[in-house]
RNA sequence: CGGGAUGUAGCGCAGCUUGGUAGCGUACCUGUCUUGGGAACAGGUGGUCGCAGGUUCAAAUCCUGUCAUCCCGACCA
């Protein structure tokens, strides 16, 4: 590629709507360009590092089997109310209608077209098992798109879909492909890690992340310092290793607590711990409200809530709902005269004579004790994990990271062939559903967590795998015959031994040209200038260390291979 | 959806308080000169100041509404 003649238009100064690392760089390095809040063109640099990680990830479903097809994004509207899913999306299904008033939607996951085709093609077992998948753009309307191509709400998407004929075979599906999610990780040259994880609202039995590990990711990741564990934050479990107190009850008392809100504000202004404080959280479990206890130092985990009452909604209460279930207001909710069922979590269950809201304005209680002062429907665990927990595994300690999710597999059961009527013929003749199970990676979230993990003050520094280029040829002086011969004749061998060079043909000045190399991330950089072509030599720079070496002219395209060769390999 | 903020040239920003010819840097174009780390000089192109109302002789500036974007939170295969 001729630099003169492609299209990257970077930019000096970065857009003020950019916040993240990987946003700004893109920004910067004239990958992408935002049309509306999510959705964004892919410039052609930036299209380039997208078809290599669909590359990469093409190639790796096909070693494992699966089959690639195209599916349509938009989808009648039929099909999700057949599953169920029309009115259980939610507003991120994007809805359309056509001319005729019918409705549609934009594709934000394709189980059901999928599973309209399996059902209509594959009627025996003797076809079974099979992997299906596609690389698509695909729409979710997110709250809050944010971050550029991390949480865009068009973006492209891998997603496969596997069926088969009984649960032994799902998990045998299941497994290759969490082995080969691990070697398309692996070949994108990402650091990452693989966790349990929550189901959500796409259902199913079992379920992991594929994390990589960067600062600046949304998603918290706990894992074991001494075993193998390791979960996402909705999933981690907290074991119940709590002693209950022997320490003898005393009588509860009602306090007033002006202003005082929030667990910090009653705990300053009581001068106690928060870990002294139970805080009741009303929640609406799909009609129903229900309060949950977690000690004031402790999350309440809404996934773990949801799970608990194999609920499809869990919302916090209104203010409104808040007072008709405790009688209060908002802000001093406690288990005491409450109107709903109270559930607390393990650690409150351990507490005693702790301090809870009396359901009154600015007023809390004192020495409140559960079995006297009012009992729990049940005890489970309801919080999220923090650092320093009890390993649920091993008993060793949890740390905590944070991690992008690029990737995500299910193993679905027979929610979608169930709910529509996707069945086969077993070797007896009889009528079962598939068993299904549902891959995703995020492609342009996987570009994006390449940059988060792979930069520096200076631009992008792509892993080899994934760089729009490999090479960058900047001969320095364009209209020095010499250099510009010798610039072309290395341009073109490094074309011929296929490691994708630009040559930067720009007329201009050096500075200009080393800024945009390493900017846009090419991994090795070849510098023709006058001076050292006298001594018969060129310059070859190593984006990732910075470091330059002199090497003759002969042979220097051979040098740029060995170097390249040893950076893909230390990814 | 709750809270906060911002919309002025491709990008980054000033001007708004106290209404009066729309500015700076960068990018872009022309020329001279320069050429190993974002050169210099000279000249130039480009904006109905997000949009719609209102107040006023006069609105980027004041008022009302609206739209868009960003941040925090809630939510999220």
């Amino acid at each position: 590629m001729r630099y003169s003649r492609f299209f990257i238009p970077t930019l000096r100064e970065v857009p003020a709507e950019a916040e993240v690392v990987s946003h700004k760089l893109m920004l910067r390095a004239g990958m992408i360009k935002k049309l509306a809040s999510g959705v964004y063109n892919y410039l052609p640099l930036g299209l380039i590092v997208i078809r290599k990680v669909e590359d990469i990830v093409r190639r790796c479903m096909n070693e494992a089997g699966a089959i690639e097809l195209l599916m349509p994004s938009v989808q009648p509207a039929e099909l999700w109310k057949e599953s169920g899913r029309w009115n259980y999306y939610g507003k991120e299904l994007l809805r359309i209608k056509d001319r005729h008033d019918r409705e549609f939607c934009y594709g934000p996951t394709h189980e059901e077209v999928i599973t309209d085709v399996v059902r209509s093609f594959i009627s025996s077992y003797k076809n079974l098992p099979i992997n299906l998948y596609q690389i698509q753009t695909k729409f979710r309307d997110e709250v809050r798109p944010r971050f550029g191509l991390m949480r865009g709400r068009e973006f492209v998407m891998k997603d496969a879909y596997s069926f088969d004929m009984d649960d032994a075979g799902a998990n045998i599906s299941y497994e290759n492909m969490r082995q080969a999610y691990c070697r398309i990780f692996e070949a994108c040259g990402l650091k990452y890690k693989v966790v349990d994880a929550d189901t959500g609202s796409i259902g199913g039995s079992f379920s992991h992340e594929f994390m990589v590990l960067a600062d600046t990711g949304e998603d918290f990741v706990i894992s074991c310092d001494s075993c193998d564990y390791s979960a996402n934050l909705e999933k981690a479990v907290c074991v119940d290793e709590y002693t209950k107190s022997a320490d003898e009850l005393k009588p509860s008392e009602d306090v007033e607590t002006p202003r005082a809100k929030t667990v910090e504000e009653v705990a300053a202004f009581l001068n106690v711990p928060s870990a002294s404080i139970a805080k009741t959280m009303i929640v609406r479990v799909d009609e129903k409200l229900v309060g949950i206890m977690v000690r004031g130092d402790h999350e309440m985990n809404m996934a773990k809530v949801k799970n608990y009452f194999s609920a499809t909604t869990v919302e916090l209460a209104s203010h409104e709902e808040i007072e008709e279930a405790t009688g209060g207001p908002m802000g001093f909710s406690g288990p005491v005269g409450m109107k709903v069922p109270v559930y607390g979590d393990f650690a409150v269950a351990a507490m005693v004579n702790y301090c809870v809201g009396a359901n009154l304005k600015e007023t809390h209680t004192l020495n409140v004790n559960h079995g006297r002062d009012f009992e729990f429907a049940d005890v489970d665990d309801f919080r999220n994990a923090n650092p320093g927990d009890k390993c649920c595994q091993c008993g060793g300690k949890y740390v905590i990271t944070k991690g992008i999710e690029v990737g995500h597999i299910f193993k679905l059961g027979t929610k979608y062939s169930a709910s529509m009527n996707a069945t086969f013929l077993d070797n007896e003749g009889k009528r079962q559903p598939f068993i299904m199970g549902c891959y995703g990676i995020g492609v342009t979230r996987v570009a994006a967590s390449a940059i988060e993990q792979n930069h520096d003050e200076k631009g992008i520094v792509w892993p080899v795998q994934l760089a729009p280029f490999k090479v960058c040829v900047v001969p320095l002086a364009v209209k020095d015959e010499e250099v510009m011969k010798n610039a072309e004749v290395i341009y073109n061998t490094l074309n011929r031994m296929g490691l994708e060079p630009i040559i930067d043909d720009r007329d201009e000045r050096a500075g200009v040209k080393f800024n945009d190399a390493e900017l846009i991330g090419i991994p090795v950089r070849i510098t023709i200038g006058k001076k050292t072509l006298e001594k018969g030599c060129v310059e070859i720079t190593v984006r990732k260390t910075g470091i330059t070496e002199e090497v003759p002219v002969e042979g220097c395209t051979e040098r740029a291979a060995a170097i390249l060769q040893e950076l893909s390999q230390n990814c």
